[in-house]
DNA sequence: GCACTATACATAACACTGCTATGTATAGTG
DNA sequence: CACTATACATAGCAGTGTTATGTATAGTGC
């Protein structure tokens, strides 16, 4: 019927704008396009505008994230594994501080608002399957722990990646997760290894 | 020598962009003068360019948060005092979460850096009155778990204004602290009492 | 008291932003 | 193969923050 869209470009301009606020150069309709072969209006045929761009550009930011939640491996200790998601998730955070910024702004519109559930959900089920062996009182609440595990984690990527706070003020996490953790029921000294076995698997989360 | 600045003039432009802020309009540097009788230069003379206004806009925030936090009022109870901080925090982030957004972004940049460590330090002098009042182990840091709270509190403001969680999630605060301030040495039933309090008072800390 | 000067402030133009109206070439379809 | 809907380029628009220029005035030395 007509030209058809062409998704590389759409990947291109992704790319570009990605690497741009990587490498903190101001990403504007113009400076985007420039030196791509593209024009503006690329933008709007396949983002409908800079808006779009961003809210894409949030979009990639939860599949990036979650990317690297779904490398973490899955071990016999779940409690582990739960302190070695809250470890990837602050790597991911600190490895692209622009790119985290914006999945949190502008009032959290996403192309697909589930992307953040399922990061979430990531977590939930780490919850139960730790409930499940054992390690927490069997009325735990699976998404109330997720949730304030996600809080722990989102605190201390954001001041740090804001500035209040040093790269060093990341370790926190392990003396938060650990107090999470045991109130949920967790044998204290048991907990603390499983944390710290999860946190140095912080290396191994990137890909 | 010359002319000099009408410090009236600063509040108002100030105030005016706090409070455009607070009612979601778009704060430009003409939407700004605009109404008020002078012109965008006052802008420049009295800030330096939008820059200085928007650096001039977080230390606003940071005072508010100041003030909001001094009163707090003290009790012999440091744990109820420390969770009441915890609560006037979010309420402060709830109440103005547009300028509490602002306070966090473009690199963190303030005209006083000394603002933050301020707040910081409110959290830090009531966390050595609490170890000094046998609630936490003798061993415990100060700044460190004063660092932990304004994390916890801070994740779950910024989640909670970025929009992925409700409002109701502030309660996450309650067990969040408690399991934080029990990691210290707190007794955990004295601790859930003392943060139950201190979360009570939440309606109080707004004056 | 007064000329002098440095400063606050207004006006207007500048380069830039995202966006849209218009025109053109082309890929898919009957 | 003609036709049409669509991708895309070009150019102009209103808006942004900033800066150059001019003017009036408040403070200071005499």
């Amino acid at each position: 019927m007509a030209r058809t869209k062409d998704p590389a470009v759409r990947a291109l301009l992704l790319e570009r704008a990605a690497h741009m606020l990587r490498t903190r150069a101001p990403v504007t309709l113009r400076t985007l396009v420039a030196g791509t072969g593209v024009s503006t209006m690329a933008v709007y045929t396949y983002f409908g505008g800079m808006d779009g761009l961003w809210r894409a550009l949030r979009q990639e930011g939860f599949s990036r994230l979650t990317a690297r939640l779904a490398a973490v491996d899955t071990t016999a200790d779940a409690v582990r594994d739960l302190a070695a998601l809250g470890a990837a998730y602050l790597v991911n955070a600190v490895e692209g501080p622009d790119l985290y910024r914006i999945m949190f702004d502008a009032g959290f519109d996403l192309e697909d608002p589930g992307a953040a559930d399922e990061t979430l959900h990531t977590l939930v089920r780490t919850v139960e399957r730790a409930t499940a062996d054992g390690r927490f009182a069997t009325g735990t609440d699976p998404l109330e722990l997720a949730t304030q595990s996600w809080a722990v984690g989102h605190g201390l990527a954001s001041l740090v990646t804001s500035g209040p706070l040093p790269p060093a003020a990341l370790g926190h996490g392990v003396p938060m997760l650990t107090a999470l953790f045991t109130a949920a029921g967790d044998e204290p000294d048991r907990c603390r290894d499983s944390v710290a076995q999860g946190w140095a698997g912080l290396r191994a989360a990137a890909p």
